[in-house]
DNA sequence: CGTACATTGCACATCGTTGTGCAACTGCAC
DNA sequence: GTGCAGTTGCACAACGATGTGCAATGTACG
């Protein structure tokens, strides 16, 4: 015995993986999963994902992780060289969009207050990467609000979850819900409808 | 003893609508409070609370009944007689700022799976009527989006939401939060950020 | 005062979940 | 085959939450 604690046998790090990425569906559907759902869930016993994860706590904040992980990178790729705000907002969203599934477990589980506390403070970082472009493209009139860039970047964050979950529930084709958020965001920070369209289109993907 | 099923003294009523408001602020801070914790809140012990509510789910139920229909009379009334979408859409807004409190136990609970799943259903007719009224104004071309009117609704829905947040965090003041979510719901919409502005003006508070 | 009802303070059974311990089993490699 | 890491299937203790029962206490109102 002596628990996997160590071991990476192919197979154990087979389950390990497959444990995560059920978990990550499971908590979403309902974030009091119980660990027995997950496991059951992932085709293993209770006790086998306590052999790869201690607690829990652990289970998620391993989750998180992962999610905040590829969310920051995502977004950084996407902004990364781009000077205008508007085309670096419409490029990091649509670069963010094709994560959608690992974000929407960190949203569901921030908004939250139980479950893992840190979650809010580990995404603040990519939060504050979209204030200061939203505050540049205020200072400089490409964008309009009568909010404060830290607001707006609340407005931007809620409104991707909106539309994944349009997606979710069939209001919303998945083919075109990327660049159909992208326009919205631009929009909600009043970037004239005509013109998100079109500096979208341009971008593509 | 007989409980207090029927009975009606001032002293059980001012109680019960303790309860009630206590359990509203607890059940937002922590969709999981327990019996005990409302209770403690509130004033009282565990066993007086089942005195009131047969269960839990009986005093959650309550609470999201009081909310929805609170709001949607406030819907009702904001858009009630307002012909123009763009106008009857800002006025909505404004009048369900006001019982922003109320609403964000539903958006908090909704975001849940569990809890009581009745809860986006109860939702739906409020959510249904917004719909309309944003399809309404993209049919006349006085809004505009690449999003078909459901989908934009549950935008407009989170944006609400996202602005709460704001000013529970304080990066928005609350005295211009009711006019700021009008005009952020109207640029989303595609609706000219000077015009918004302007029309939300106009009609004040 | 006395009646009527609300509230309290316990006790209790029940249930679900977490985390751990241990023996038996499985499958793959050497 | 032998062995070893991973897995399984139980059993278990601990905890917290729900919902109920009942006697004692408190409080309004005639």
């Amino acid at each position: 015995m002596s628990a996997m604690t160590t071991g990476n046998t192919s197979r154990a790090d087979a389950n390990r993986r497959r444990i995560l990425d059920v978990a990550l569906a499971e908590l979403l559907r309902d974030p009091d999963a119980s660990m027995d759902q997950i496991a059951r869930a992932a085709g293993v016993v209770r006790r086998t994902v306590y052999g790869h994860f201690p607690s829990r706590e652990a289970l998620i904040s391993t989750l998180v992780d992962d999610a905040v992980q590829a969310l920051a990178e995502a977004h950084a790729a996407g902004r990364e060289g781009v000077e205008e705000p508007a085309e670096a907002l419409a490029r990091s969203v649509l670069a963010i969009w094709h994560i959608a599934d690992r974000y929407r477990l960190l949203v569901a589980l921030a908004q939250r207050t139980v479950t893992t506390q840190g979650i809010r403070e580990r995404l603040t970082p990519v939060r504050e990467s979209c204030a200061d472009l939203l505050r540049r493209g205020l200072d400089r009139g490409a964008f309009s609000s009568p909010l404060p860039a830290p607001a707006l970047a609340y407005v931007h964050e809620q409104i991707l979850f909106a539309l994944m979950e349009a997606v979710n529930d069939g209001l919303l084709a998945a083919r075109e819900a990327g660049r159909s958020a992208a326009v919205t965001v631009l929009t909600s920070a009043g970037v004239p409808a005509a013109l998100a369209g079109a500096l979208v289109e341009k971008i593509g993907d």
